[in-house]
DNA sequence: GTGGTCTAGACCACT
DNA sequence: GTGGTCTAGACCACG
């Protein structure tokens, strides 16, 4: 898993981490019952605060992404499957549509791209 | 317009205000060419300070939705039709597409969706 | 004398005004002794409230670019002839000096745009 | 960093403050990669409201010549060498060569006045 | 009446 | 301890 961070960005780390650690799961980089770096190991790899780490790993938990098993530590576990999308994730997809047709974009630009970073992020 | 805060949330007022006019404008609900509230009419309707009001009135102006002419006050302008999407939108969308497909929902369920928030937004 | 205003800029209509008539005293569009148009001819011809076209002319007066003949109505007198660089726009060059090397124009660079300007400015 | 404000200007703190730190980086006495003050630290300092600061900030920032890095603080980074005059300082710097001439300087001795400010801004 | 500026003081999110 | 957010309330410049 390669991560790459933003230090500058309005982002908090916490989020850039999980926002990637969630799209290397969907690019199956990372699969199910996988075991995830410790966050000490991977805290000293980005230079990143291990705190800043552990608020990530605990995030994704609370998500459903990850789950931390006793003997074999922090695996991805996909325990959230509602098959649905949620109210969030609705508005924010609403927004970014609504900001890529002001862009002068077109409806069918628009669903081209959506495909094309769909089959990006899902292999 | 009718603007909806939440106040408990994460984001901004000032950001929810700005992402509200967007869908607003991207709805066809305030034209261009249209005058905008001025910042303190707006202030007063929505319980909101009026700092925060023109910082989001502020964010706007930047990214080319709006401008102010200094004799008629606050129109829409959308002075930014690049025709493409940029890096952070790109971003935005692979995320959100990622923790789609991985809530279970399939290719073909995704795209609907999208296409039905587009319609919703674009009138 | 040709005008053109922003008027979605941040710098106010009437220096924009002041500013332009400088130029064009400068640039011997308009010659010692000749007539200024009225400030009613100016607002009308330039869509410009009148009252901000006299707050315009009135800083000039003071200024010493121009004066108010009873015969002849506005007309350019130069009565400022001070042949020293006064503080602010000593502090304004400075400036504009520090933001230009900080794009990384070397000092050649600098000051052949100087001399190019000042051609275009004094003719 | 000596900084030294006037109150009765009408000229924005914050633009005051923004100006003498793009002339301090021009001189070197910030370099690039340096820290500033925190933006309490600075307000302090100088008497000036925590919110002022933080808009000085926040615009050079956004012009490029600082940034923030979520770990370390904020420092000069000198993001925008574009190698190029844009509009508004030629502009700017028309409006000053007129005045200069109308002033009754020679062009030799506003060419040297230029040389002499720009020695004394890059060092 | 319009937006812009500024302050004092409070709270929060992030590292 | 850092920057970011928000408020209430005041004043000013502009048109």
């Amino acid at each position: 898993m390669i991560l790459d961070f933003d230090f500058t960005s309005p982002i908090p780390l916490y989020q850039q981490l999980r926002n990637q650690i969630i799209i290397n799961i969907s690019q199956g980089k990372l699969k199910t019952g996988e075991k995830l770096p410790t966050v000490r190991a991977l805290a000293d790899e980005s230079g990143i605060n291990s705190m800043t780490v552990s608020k990530a790993y605990q995030l994704l938990k609370q998500e459903g992404y990850i789950i931390t098993d006793r003997r074999s530590g922090t695996v991805v576990s996909m325990n959230n499957r509602t098959n649905t999308i949620n109210k969030e994730d609705e508005e924010a997809l609403k927004l970014l549509l609504s900001q890529l047709h002001l862009s002068g974009m077109t409806k069918d630009n628009i669903l081209n791209i959506t495909e094309r970073l769909y089959a990006e992020v899902v292999k």
